[in-house]
DNA sequence: CACCCGTGGAT
DNA sequence: TATCCAAGGGT
């Protein structure tokens, strides 16, 4: 189905050739501190560069080394993650820092396979650094690779399964240049992004379309193969803004669902969205108002239907919900302090939309 | 292997 | 609006 060998290196070079012809400046980019080149890939995971560039600068100036990044404690990592998502990523993060600083004396992994036993670092992150930092010849294959092989090779296989993870990074592995992987994986990754692009490639002007299996086969729009779609489920949530005096009740949200670690408000949640269910408080409030606005909020796997109740507590009975609260595994943040607290985007847009 | 984990931009 | 998917990884 795919070229011989014999071709390998020729494709190898074009697409070398390609990348130093139309090279991305971007601040990770020749560089060779393991550390920074491990933050970048960490914010990059299934993020665009657009989105994960402010990000970098954020982390980069606010952690200059693993030792910053080590010694800072999660809440401030959650809180500067705020808003990118797949927050494991930030938790996974600060326990490598303090990991490699405690018990590697600071010393960051050097290969591909002591790369890949840190929490967060899986086959292309492992093969990112240690390509990049270290020269060591081994290649990722992250989204944008899987296209390009795909079609240029012409594989159906699904790059979904556990079969295509291997084939892929197989062939891959076979491609690389001994002499310089880390220029072929960036090559790989920036070729794929901007122009073996997922919709509407730009095959005319593509330097590799004349041995490019799925553009003479006109298969372009069918490769990869990608099968398994993710079900998306609802959920209605009804949240309480409770406040008493300059008093807020939140909760910080545990591990088996989403967000993790992060701050929203005691909430109780209903199957459908006209199923009325009241969240069980004593008797202390004096005012309660749903708000009308409704929020619809997009996860990967699941959608978000969640309506907003303010809840205010005479000034007298903040020792009765403060009890509560405990009991609840709720907490009392003061208003100062809220901005400070790592939220989701949900919460923050609603906050923003309360003029807080 | 199936499923879970956020957010935003493009089509 | 619905769908895809982005420098993936964990369980």
């Amino acid at each position: 189905m795919y070229s011989k060998p014999a071709d390998y290196q020729l494709f190898s070079s074009k697409i070398i050739r390609w990348y130093e012809a139309n090279p991305r400046e971007l601040p990770w980019r020749g560089i060779s501190d393991p550390y920074k080149i491990w933050l970048s890939e960490i914010i990059l995971q299934q993020t665009r560069v657009a989105q994960g560039l402010p990000y970098y600068y954020k982390f980069v100036n606010a952690f200059p080394s693993v030792k910053d990044l080590a010694l800072a404690s999660e809440e401030e990592v959650l809180r500067l993650w705020q808003g990118l998502g797949y927050y494991s990523r930030a938790r996974n993060l600060h326990a490598c820092a303090q990991y490699i600083w405690s018990e590697l004396e600071g010393e960051f992994p050097q290969t591909y396979l002591e790369l890949l036993k840190l929490k967060g670092v899986g086959s292309y992150t492992a093969a990112a650094i240690s390509s990049f930092a270290f020269g060591e010849v081994r290649a990722v294959v992250d989204g944008n690779v899987f296209r390009v092989l795909a079609r240029y090779f012409g594989i159906e296989t699904d790059i979904g399964s556990g079969r295509g993870k291997k084939e892929f990074e197989e062939l891959a592995n076979e491609l690389i240049p001994k002499d310089q992987p880390g220029e072929f994986n960036q090559a790989m990754m920036d070729f794929g992004a901007r122009l073996c692009v997922p919709k509407n490639p730009e095959c005319d002007s593509c330097p590799l379309h004349e041995s490019c299996f799925a553009y003479s086969k006109n298969m372009v729009k069918d490769l990869p193969v990608k099968l398994n779609k993710v079900k998306v489920k609802d959920r209605h949530i009804h949240y309480y803004l409770i406040r008493c005096a300059d008093q807020w009740v939140w909760k910080k949200r545990v591990k088996g669902d989403i967000w993790e670690g992060l701050f929203d408000f005691p909430q109780v949640e209903s199957i459908t969205a006209s199923a009325s269910v009241e969240l069980q408080m004593p008797a202390i409030a004096q005012e309660k108002r749903e708000i009308p606005k409704k929020y619809r909020h997009i996860l990967s796997h699941q959608r978000l239907h969640a309506v907003f109740s303010e809840v205010e507590v005479p000034k007298e009975n903040l020792g009765i919900l403060r009890e509560w609260a405990e009991k609840e595994g709720y907490q009392l943040v003061e208003e100062e302090r809220v901005e400070y607290l790592a939220k989701p985007k949900l919460i923050v847009n609603f906050l923003r939309d309360q003029g807080f």
